[in-house]
DNA sequence: TGGTCGCTTTGATCCATGTCAATACGATAA
DNA sequence: TTATCGTATTGACATGGATCAAAGCGACCA
C-alpha cells in the first residue's frame, strides 16, 4: 500500500536550471529577478547523482561546494575517533549540505545519500562572488545558514530536556511538516532512514525507538508498517510535546 | 586567592575600533587591510554595556544587529512554553551573538550577561552591504557561521552520546582551550555560570554536574572550589573523553 | 522455493542519572 | 556578630532507557 498521497505535484516538471525549479522557495533563489536568476543558474551549472549509501563528502575531503539538494534523501552524521556516531541531520529535497566546510576549508561530517539522489553542486567561491553582485542572493545565503543555526537550537532542546516519546513525536511532526512543504502528505510518508539512524538523530537506542512507534501505534496516534507512517493524530502527538510532565 | 594567571594580557590595550582590537583573529577583521579596518570601524561604532544579569536581547525581539563580545561573559538559552528551558552556549570575548535572528527577523533565544559586559553592535544590514565590498569581510563572516555549525555538531554529539563525565570533561577541556587562546590561563579560571547553568548546558541536573565535579577532584584530575576551577591533569580528563567504555 | 540477511519488534534485566531531601557554604545585609 | 538567600554538596531511592537476547518479518537472491 504504497502512499499515493506522497507523490509531489510539482516535482514532475523539474528542469536543470534555478530559474526553472519548483524548490524555488526553499533554497536559494527567492526574489531574484529573472536575469539574476540567469547568473545563478550559469554557476549552479554541475549536477551530481548519487545511488543509494553514496556519500557526498566525508569529513575531511576538502571543501569547494555547497549542495543543494534537487530529489532524493540525505543524512550526514559525524564519527568519534572511539567509534561512536551521531547523525546530526536529515536533508530533503531544497535543503543546503556542506557548509560546515566553509569554517575550516574541509567538511566536518560525513554526507551519505540514504536513496538515489541528485544534487546541485554550487561552488563556494563562486557563490561568495556572486553574492557580492547580488544583495538578495547574499541574504537568502545568510538566511539559510541561520535556519541552520535554528535548527539546531531545536535539536540542541530536544536532546537535552526531552524523554524518549516527545523526541520521537516531535521528529515526527518535524518530518511531517518538510513533507507537507513540499507537496507531500502531512499524513502519509515513507521514512528513508533506520530506527537506528533514527535513534542516532535523537540520542536513543534503537530499541527504545521502535518502542515508541509501538506505544504511538497503540495510542492511535499513528500507523506503523515498516517505513511507512500514517498520522492518525497529530494532536495527540503535538500534546505529547507541550504539557509534558517533567 | 583569585586566579592571577587568569588576567588577561591582551586585554589591557584594547581601544574602541576593531582596527586596534586585540580580539582581532578571533572576530570578523581578520585579515583585513588598514583601509578596510577603518570601513568597519565606522560601521562597528555603536557600544553597549551590559551589567550582569542583563538581557542583551530576547527570543521575540525583532533582529537588527549581530554582536561581538568585546569583554565579558554570555549566555543564550531557549525557553520552550512548558517552562523548560536549555542553555544553548556560553560566549565570551571576540565571540559572536546574535546570528539566530537572521532566517527570520526575530531572535529566537535569548541572551544574558553572566557578568558585567561589552558589547560591539554590528548593525546587520550594514555589514551585508559592507561585506558585499569587502571579499574577506564577507569570507570571514561565513566563517564564523560555518564555525558556529560546527560548534552545534559538536555539542549535539555531546548530548546524543556522551554520559554524564564525558560530557562535563569535554566542558571543561572546551572552556580550557577558549581561555587559553584568549591569553589566560588553561588551567586555572573561574567559571561564571551556575551549576545548574552547566547542567542545562549539557543535558544534566545540578545534581549530577556536582556529583561529576567531586569525581574529578577525587581522580585527582581538577581542583574544584566553587566556581573556580583548577586543571591538574588535563590528559586524564582527554583519557575520559577518548577510549570510553560504550 | 527456500535460504540468507538486514531490519524490526518484544521481553527481561540492569544501571546511570533523575528525583527528593537534608545539609553546608559563602556572600551580603542587618 | 547573626540572619538570610542563593548556590553547592551529598545521600537515599526511583525510574527511564540501555543492554542483552530471542524471535519475527520482508526483500532479495540462488
Amino acid at each position: 500500500m504504497p502512499n499515493k498521497s506522497a507523490v509531489p505535484i510539482s516535482l514532475v516538471t523539474i528542469k536543470a536550471a534555478c530559474s526553472q525549479c519548483s524548490l524555488h522557495e526553499l533554497c536559494l533563489s527567492e526574489g531574484l529577478s529573472k536575469e539574476e536568476l540567469s547568473k545563478l543558474d550559469s554557476l549552479v551549472g554541475a549536477r551530481r547523482k548519487l545511488k543509494r549509501q553514496q556519500n557526498l563528502y566525508r569529513a575531511g575531503d576538502p571543501f569547494e561546494a555547497i549542495y543543494a539538494v534537487r530529489t532524493g534523501f540525505f543524512k550526514t552524521d559525524v564519527l568519534l575517533e572511539d567509534g561512536r556516531d551521531q547523525v546530526t541531520g536529515f536533508q530533503m529535497a531544497g535543503e543546503i549540505l556542506g557548509m560546515d566546510g566553509i569554517g575550516t576549508e574541509a567538511h566536518t561530517c560525513n554526507a551519505v545519500a540514504l536513496e538515489d539522489s541528485e544534487v546541485c553542486v554550487i561552488p563556494f567561491s563562486q557563490l561568495e562572488q556572486l553574492s557580492r553582485e547580488i544583495k538578495t542572493l547574499q541574504h537568502n545565503f545568510h538566511k539559510v545558514m541561520s535556519r541552520e543555526l535554528v535548527r539546531d537550537q531545536g535539536l540542541m532542546m530536544l536532546l537535552g530536556t526531552m524523554r524518549a516519546e516527545e523526541r520521537l513525536a516531535a521528529f515526527l511532526l518535524n518530518m511531517s511538516q518538510r513533507f507537507t512543504s513540499r507537496g507531500y502528505s502531512a499524513a502519509e510518508f515513507h521514512l528513508r532512514m533506520t530506527r537506528e539512524e533514527i535513534g542516532s538523530y535523537l540520542g536513543l537506542k534503537l530499541e527504545t525507538v521502535s518502542r515508541a512507534f509501538s506505544r504511538f501505534q497503540e495510542e492511535g496516534f499513528i500507523a506503523v508498517q515498516q517505513k511507512h507512517i500514517r498520522i492518525l493524530d497529530g494532536d495527540g502527538l503535538r500534546k505529547l510535546l507541550n504539557h509534558q510532565p517533567r
